[in-house]
DNA sequence: ACAATAGTGTCTGTTAGACAGTATTCA
DNA sequence: TGAATACTGTCTAACAGACACTATTGT
């Protein structure tokens, strides 16, 4: 017997830090169905184009956003005969990162807007297109677990940042707060933060860090 | 502009642990392409009788080893071009775990086998269908980077089991010894396990337990 | 009695977490 | 000089890890 091939799609919610808050950057749908809602950007994989799902993934930001996320790796898979009215569908959901500022950019430029989801959803839009909003809470969720062992949190700031920024990525993603000398010593007895220039703030100039590695993971979680 | 949809399977490594060192059911594929190497469990999805992409996974076992694991989650997705030779292919790797006996009434019920992957897949068959070594070795990774913080290795032990069971199963999945007084007060510090009947064994009986709860984490990693 | 496996108590070095105190900038 | 932020040193309780010891079975 043969079987209908599900629709097979890449969905990339982008994360970053503002205001040492977990926010995610939505557009507006603008077809049907479920238009205009708010939508995580996503579309189908090419297989004249793509050679994997992360090409997919990345391509899609740039055509539909004109976007180079920091950072991006593969969640998790949504497959379900539920999801979209149009049939039994897959989604493999990228998470990417990217500094703040490129974000509130890219919002400004593309008519997309900054979500707030520090508060496990709560000041997401009522309607979302299709199951966006599950895609979204479990993506961030994937973020929190991730960012409890790892340096991952790094790439929602700027690429030279001040260990206290640092702290404030851990504590706004972990939700809860920790010792600031405590944090600084465990960091750097991890070995994975490289100095560069100092940075200004309103008091003392901080030491400035960047990732020796994209991506750094540790034995034990960083409180 | 339409593109064609990527072919889309499920496919289901079986794992457990046999003399304490950890083990894949690999079955030979019967039909072209790729027709008598050493495979996954996999398949198709219906889209007619499948609500998810879990259903799907358990009913492939079903269908085609008349198999039930004990436990079942989600892996990881593959999706690329060159995994198959009929063209843009996904699959959705679920890991399955089941105890040791019933691995291998299985594969002994089915002309499967039991491969040692103990040595980073230096014991799996030369030839294997697709990528699926490359999805082993993956699922594998998984596995032992899930084991550091959970109590998912259990799943491949008897329902019921002793403390020095449960310890070789984390040591052989953790790939490093542990000490057994050590481990038997951090685990029991957890609260995951409920004490059952006594197990005979070569010298004094040992107090059974079972999980609690199918999985629990911890917030640190188990030695 | 002895081999074999289960389980406990205790000691030591390391680490988490708290906190006091010093350092360097700007206004 | 004082507000603001950066950074360091030290103390304590908890925990990791080692190890010696006791307990309970079968032969």
């Amino acid at each position: 017997m043969n079987y209908e091939s599900p629709i097979v799609t890449v969905d990339v919610p982008l994360f970053t830090l503002l205001d040492r808050r977990l926010h995610v950057a939505l557009g507006v749908r603008e077809k049907a169905p479920e238009m205009g809602k708010a939508c995580v950007t996503g579309g189908y994989i090419h297989t004249d184009e793509d050679v994997d799902d992360q090409a997919a993934a990345l391509r899609i930001l740039r055509e539909k956003v004109d976007f180079v996320p920091r950072y991006a790796e593969q969640g998790f898979t949504e497959a379900n005969r539920n999801r979209d009215e149009r049939g039994w569908s897959v989604s493999i959901v990228w998470l990417a990162l990217a500094d703040a500022e490129s974000l509130v950019d890219l919002v400004a430029r593309r008519g997309m807007k900054l979500y707030d989801i520090q508060d496990g959803g709560a000041n997401l839009p009522e309607q979302m297109a299709f199951d966006h909003r599950l895609l979204v809470l479990k993506a961030a969720e994937r973020l929190r677990s991730k960012a409890a062992y790892s340096t991952i949190v790094a790439h929602m700031l700027p690429r030279e940042f001040s260990m206290s920024e640092l702290q404030g990525a851990y504590e706004a993603v972990r939700l809860k707060p920790c010792n600031a000398a405590n944090f600084r010593t465990k960091i750097l007895k991890e070995q994975v933060l490289a100095e560069t220039d100092m940075l200004r703030s309103g008091g003392r100039p901080a030491t400035g860090y960047t990732l020796k590695e994209p991506i750094a993971y540790f034995d034990r979680e960083l409180y």
